[in-house]
DNA sequence: AGTGTTTATCGTCAGGAAGACGACTATGAT
DNA sequence: ATCATAGTCGTCTTCCTGACGATAAACACT
């Protein structure tokens, strides 16, 4: 049976990223400024079209490696150096999300260790990363005096539905690793929680929870003492990917 | 600016639905037979083409519907009679999924109490509620002596995907409710338990855990005996929607 | 009426995990 | 030498769970 192409309103499908990272103790994103209209000037996620021939993850990583430089692994690849975490988050079709067309977005989530300089076409002014409340503040300034404009179009709910993504999964998976480099420590990675989570952890307490759950960390032998104070054990990520008993994140 | 069609290649966008629901002490999902090609006389999930002016709930919601005669209450709506819990599962869109065009999927669950009789156009032999292990299973024969073809499509995996969710949801979310009717025992609630998690579970722990979670049940004053027994209290879902600390999935 | 069966509900006890927090260790800075 | 900083090991109490005994209230038999 030969299809019938008016059986059915043609779509144009999008992946936007919302890319996460770790910087001074606050979880950032990454946005590009848009070039053209709608919303130009304004920041935004990146994203872009998916091609003709390719899968959804194959589109989102392909994003991820132009705006970044960063390969993708998804479920199944082991962890890398330079390497991001990359899932699908959900998707966005509002009818009147795009002015332009009919546009269905399928976000994705990417976690990303801290380090690689944005790059967006190579011009650096075109792409930041910034801490996700500045970017989900309305109105306001940052904290740069600059006025803060909204994200474009639903971006700054595709933005939210990440973080919460990222806030509750660290909570029960061991994906707070990929917000580390190949190797970390015990408070570094106390660090990210700290900042994803937005509380204080207790250092023994976490101290005692991370090294005594099986798979979750396995020590190199070597030590560093880069952030300060007694040297600390270096750890890389262990085979394990769910943590049973959860991380408990704080109240309030 | 004007918007340029040869910019980006044309998708159509669809929703497909798994809707569970508990018969028979087992977890058991909708399917329909596909009337034409591909697949034609293969069991697919329900679904169909997302309408030029929709939302992709709305498309959800309609497909349901049509199929089931529910009415969908979202995140935000209350429980209601003769509704299901519906929410966004995930998007397929494998460049090969349909052989006929460039199909991208925006899979929904639906979670429904037991009772309502599958109607697909009418025609009651062209859809039927089966235990999802028969759905999934690879050949073979299932419990009618009739051979099991798998799932049209990549509705295997959609359907595995939406089991998934279902069985790790209940485990923090008061959502094991959307199973049962306005008003139920305790035991019906674990005996929901049971049939999505295939374990047993004890009925005094249960007992305990559930009752003494605060916002999860309340009590509607009545009893019932239909389960045979001593008589039951009556419940009703309470306004939490997170459980804290989550129900505990037994080991293997 | 009595007995058995079924389901519901309450109670007890031991073990594990987490929060609070004291104590000690090993480095760099002053 | 002293202090500040960060890491690591223990202790104690509290809460939650799993295992399981015991009682309660219905129905189905005989």
């Amino acid at each position: 049976m030969p299809y019938d192409p008016s059986a059915f309103p043609p779509f144009a499908v999008t992946v936007d990223l919302v890319v996460l990272t770790v910087r001074r103790h606050a979880l950032c994103a990454l946005a590009v400024r848009r070039g053209e209209p709608p919303f130009q000037g304004r920041w935004a996620l990146p994203g872009g079209f998916v091609r003709d021939d390719e899968d959804l993850s194959q589109a989102a990583a392909r994003e991820l490696a132009e705006e970044t430089g960063l390969r993708a692994y998804g479920p199944a690849a082991p962890d890398q150096d330079n390497g991001a975490h990359l899932e699908q988050l959900a998707t966005y079709g509002d009818p009147k999300r795009d002015p332009r067309m009919r546009v269905v977005s399928v976000a994705h989530l990417a976690l990303a260790p801290d380090l690689p300089a944005p790059r967006a076409g190579g011009d650096a002014s075109n792409a930041r990363w910034a801490p996700v409340e500045e970017l989900l503040q309305q109105g306001g300034y940052g904290r740069d005096g600059e006025p803060v404009a909204p994200l474009a179009f639903d971006h700054a709910q595709i933005l939210a539905d990440g973080v919460e993504r990222a806030r509750s999964k660290i909570e029960y998976s061991s994906l707070a690793t990929a917000f580390c480099p190949a190797e970390f420590t015990v408070g570094e990675l106390r660090r990210v929680y700290e900042a994803v989570w937005g509380v204080a952890l207790d250092p023994r307490n976490f101290h005692r929870k991370v090294t005594g759950t099986p798979g979750f960390l396995v020590p190199t032998g070597g030590t560093t003492t880069r952030q300060g104070g007694r040297p600390a054990q270096l750890f890389r990520a262990g085979g394990a990917t769910l943590l049973n008993p959860p991380m408990l994140r704080p109240e309030v």
